[in-house]
This record gives C-alpha cells, sequence and structure tokens, in this order.
DNA sequence: AACAGGGTCAACCGCTGTTGC
DNA sequence: GGCAACAGCGGTTGACCCTGT
C-alpha cells in the first residue's frame, strides 16, 4: 500500500496542459500504447508525473471520449445509475459510453444534484429529503395524539437540527401560543391540517415504474431493496433523535409520540428501522417504496417526450420529478431548504 | 466599463485496491 | 505474509467564464 510519491516529486509540471504536451502523449500512447504510467513522461519527454498523465490521457485525449453536453437519455441514465450505484462514478461511466468518470462526477455534482434538492429529493438517498418526512412524522403523531402535551420550543429545536428554515416555516403556521394542549387543540386544527394535507401529498408514485430499459424490473427491485434494508439514515435521524430527547428528558412522550406504534424504550435499530418506515407509510410511501412494479403505464416514458423535446430548466424539473417519482406540493416551499 | 458572484470543469490530492516480488 | 510500486477512484480545488448590477 505505498503512498504514491509522484505528486511531491520537485521540477514537474502542474497545473493546464499546453496544446504540445497533450501532442507529446498523444503520441507516444501512439506509438507505445498506454500503461506503465510511472515510466511514461520520461520516455515521452514530459515533466509531468505519470498520474496526471494517466488523467490527462483517460479524462481528455482518449479518441473515445465523447465530449459535449450530456443528452436527455444520458442525464436519465446517469440518474437511474446512481440511485443504484451511488457515488460509484466509474461504475457509472462505464455504463455510458464515450463519457468519463470525472465528467459523469462534474455533472452530477453541477446539474443534477441541485435540481434534485431544489425538488425537495435528497441526491444521496433519491428520496424526499429526511429532514422534511421527519418532521412532518414528529408533528403529525403530536398532533393526532392530543394526550400529549407538546411544547413547541422543544419541537422547534428539533426541528432546527433537522432544517430551521423549515422547522420555522412549518411551526409558524401556528398560532401564538407555544403550547398545543387538548383545550386548544381544535383551535389549531385548522392550520394544522393545512401543514398535514402539504406533507400528505407527498406521495410518491411508483418508483419501479421508471425503471430504464437496460435494468429489469427484478433488478431494480432488488437494488432498492438492498438500499433500503442497508440504508441507515432513517434509523441514524431517528436515533439522533432519541439521544437528543433522552439527553433532555423527553424521551418517553417525545418517543412515544414520534413512534406511538413502537415499544420505543426496547427498540432495535431493526425495529427503529421499520418503525421509521412505518412514519413514512403513514405519508403513502410504504407501499410504493417496497412493492413490486405493476404493469402500468409509465410516467418516465410518457414524460420523455416532453422533456426530450422540451429542455428548459422547468421541463427538465419536473421530468426529473417523474424520474424520482415525488411530487412536491407547490404549496410547501422548499425553495428555503437548500 | 468595472466589479461581484455564481457556475463549470480540468486537474490535483489523498486514499484504497491490486499486483508482483 | 510483508512490502513496494502501480493503478484507479472519489472528493476537492482553483482558474476561467458568464451574467447581473
Amino acid at each position: 500500500m505505498g503512498k504514491s510519491a509522484c505528486c511531491d516529486k520537485n521540477g514537474l509540471k502542474k497545473g493546464p496542459w499546453t496544446a504540445e504536451e497533450d501532442q507529446k502523449l498523444m503520441d507516444y500512447i501512439q506509438k507505445h500504447g498506454h500503461g506503465k504510467w510511472r515510466t511514461l513522461p520520461k520516455n515521452a519527454e514530459l515533466k509531468r508525473c505519470g498520474k496526471s498523465c494517466r488523467l490527462r490521457w483517460t479524462n481528455y485525449l482518449r479518441p473515445d471520449i465523447k465530449r459535449g453536453k450530456f443528452s436527455a437519455e444520458e442525464e436519465e441514465a446517469i440518474i437511474q445509475l446512481h440511485g443504484v450505484l451511488g457515488n460509484k462514478w466509474s461504475a457509472i461511466a462505464s455504463r455510458l459510453p464515450g463519457r468519463t468518470d470525472n465528467e459523469i462526477k462534474n455533472f452530477w455534482n453541477t446539474h443534477i444534484k441541485r435540481r434534485l434538492l431544489r425538488m425537495g429529493i435528497d441526491p444521496v438517498t433519491h428520496k424526499p429529503r429526511l429532514d422534511l418526512l421527519q418532521l412532518y412524522s414528529l408533528l403529525n403523531s403530536s398532533l393526532c395524539n392530543s394526550s400529549h402535551q407538546i411544547n413547541i420550543s422543544s419541537l422547534l429545536g428539533i426541528g432546527s437540527m433537522l432544517n430551521p428554515n423549515l422547522a420555522t416555516s412549518l411551526l409558524s403556521t401556528q398560532s401564538n401560543s407555544h403550547d398545543i394542549s387538548p383545550g386548544n387543540f381544535q383551535e389549531h386544527q385548522n392550520d394544522n391540517s393545512q401543514v398535514q394535507n402539504q406533507f400528505q401529498s407527498l406521495q410518491p408514485n411508483q418508483i419501479m415504474d421508471s425503471s430504464p430499459q437496460f435494468l429489469n424490473e427484478t433488478q431494480l427491485l432488488q437494488a432498492n431493496l438492498e438500499q433500503i434494508s442497508t440504508s441507515q439514515t432513517n434509523f441514524n435521524c431517528l436515533n439522533s433523535l432519541q439521544s437528543l430527547w433522552q439527553e433532555t428528558g423527553k424521551s418517553a412522550n417525545m418517543g412515544e409520540s414520534l413512534m406511538p406504534n413502537c415499544g420505543y424504550n426496547e427498540m432495535s435499530n431493526q425495529a427503529m428501522m421499520k418503525c421509521s418506515f412505518e412514519n413514512i407509510s403513514n405519508l403513502g410511501l410504504n407501499s410504493s417504496l417496497l412493492s413490486t412494479p405493476s404493469s402500468s403505464t409509465t410516467p418516465l416514458q410518457s414524460s420523455s417526450t416532453t422533456y426530450v423535446n422540451g429542455g428548459t430548466e422547468d421541463e427538465r424539473d419536473s421530468y426529473c420529478s417523474n424520474i424520482m417519482m415525488f411530487d412536491i406540493p407547490s404549496a410547501l416551499d422548499v425553495n428555503g431548504l437548500l
């Protein structure tokens, strides 16, 4: 596991490549082929380290590289593949002929990621932002269980940990009172139901229906199930809350109100995750996340034409939204979360 | 015209995995 | 098995470009 020493060699040039250097590198590789990157610079009379030469070749000079803007199909493939493979840029690149991992990574970070965030979708999990779900869960269970007296300032504190803007925005719909008690619950209910409705409309369509043609349904289902079974995100989130509540002495009530169907204190990791998904199922997420795809018309297909022929940012947003299969209600302002 | 701010992308850095001795 | 060299990967940086003021 020796650490590469090529980077700290003195006298080697760094920074952008000149046309002359490019030519030298191409000439050498055409004659001798690539490989032996360590010795290549010396043989090719380049004042670069081998690593730099390899990068220049693989990311720019290789003859099979397709340059230019990503097509709609490529973008679609990237999103789908990222959902399955995560940040495995080279694996994604190997399925997109002519595109380099660096190019795809840059495209993801500068275009797709931002777009997903703008739509309220977590670019890592490809699901609605967990802070939205968690806060909704918290609110939902609290408001529906009037026997628990919830201190809104505590909620705000927790919400702020998750996302201060969202918490503030949501809770601003409450009246001036900072406590929701059985006595004043009714008078808050109208306002709260508005908030609930906003979240309850966060229902995904059938995620699996957006499968690209090169991934069959079984593969996608398996991939998604693996993703779900290995995902620690929900658990971690809940665990953080659990720790917080325990530290602040609010564990029992708050824990129960968050996950009323679970034995909160004895909860194992699995159970925590299960409960987490049960809460998500309140949003209508569960069935679509875990169900086998039906043979219904795919939203992807139906929207593809519009997207491909379109090309404005809004149209792409709409298209992405269909790929991700989550409709963010317009009434819910997620811009402040970005 | 000058400047600021944001977006883009080539290149670098640090780390891990693989291979050969 | 241990070590070193090498290849490759993903995250980050910084120069350049574009747009708005």
